[in-house]
DNA sequence: TATTGTTATACTCTATAACTATA
DNA sequence: TATAGTTATAGAGTATAACAATA
């Protein structure tokens, strides 16, 4: 979890065993480094948080709204957290929720305009901060870092205590 | 972010512009669903967080113990916080602390004999939940990601605001 | 009965700043 | 004055479970 390995670093092909926990030591590590200085930006140039941010990441690419429980899957944020989230960015007037069907348990939320216009502010900026964050990073590093994660997401996927 | 990207799989290599966005938003997504997992059953087996076992992990391989100050840099985990989450540890047995010389400001914590033994069926268990999440992926894609991500953090922390 | 979402609760983490004791 | 660590505080995140309304 720390920074440090305290390792070698000639030994990472010759040590097979232990090769996932080095991969997900260094992965929990990065992201935890990266993610406290977006957070932190966020939070001082938009008094956003990283949730908030998803959030409404999500809604941005569904003008059409989506329902609260895709939100919590698609978030992985459980459903009851999700009412404080909405709530809280429904009250800074980004997002709106109605009820749009005859299904009076179903509740949509999507951006307002107000809310669309902000976001894409906000994710401007954000992905310059990427660019800067990993601009020493080789291009070629990058594109085989995307299928690796890839990977690495469906097999946890599949692994999860006892589902699907 | 989220987990769905919602695009096309084909042309990540195509786009080079929001590259490091992409493999930013698929590491975070990845890292939350496998924390989430890791966390949900250090809780349940051993009623612990991961900051807590993060910290033990860094005092495992300090057998003379660390200072509170640099638990703090190596777990990324500010001052303040360092002394409660010591305290909860303290409390448990796992761990004391100590002021070992003649700078009466230095605390310096490190396992104690139960903390070793506990921690050491935590680390053993703990490895092998992730061997089981990654057991799909491919040994050479695990060797890759190692480099890859460290060649990730030298880059994001060449770039944090302002320092060094 | 199952589903959608809310409420309630408890605990931890996160971040900041002011503070104490020591050097 | 600078450093090591503590205390205080505020706000969010996280997880669980019980619950209401609706289907």
């Amino acid at each position: 979890m720390g920074v440090a390995e305290g390792e070698p670093a000639g030994r990472d092909q010759a040590d097979g065993r232990k090769l996932e926990l080095r991969v997900w030591l260094r992965m929990l590590a990065t992201t935890k480094l990266i993610s406290q200085e977006i957070r932190r930006r966020l939070r001082t140039e938009f008094g956003a948080t990283l949730p908030q941010f998803d959030l409404l990441a999500q809604l941005d690419r569904e003008p059409d709204g989506l329902r609260l429980g895709e939100i919590s899957k698609r978030t992985m944020v459980t459903n009851g957290n999700i009412t404080g989230l909405v709530g809280r960015l429904e009250a800074d007037g980004l997002i709106s929720t109605e009820t749009p069907g005859d299904d009076r348990r179903v509740t949509v939320a999507r951006l307002t305009e107000a809310g669309r216009t902000a976001f894409a502010e906000m994710a401007r900026v954000h992905e310059s901060w990427l660019r800067e964050l990993m601009a020493d990073v080789d291009p070629k590093t990058c594109a085989t870092l995307v299928g690796s994660i890839d990977q690495l997401q469906r097999s946890a996927r599949n692994h999860l205590s006892e589902e699907e």
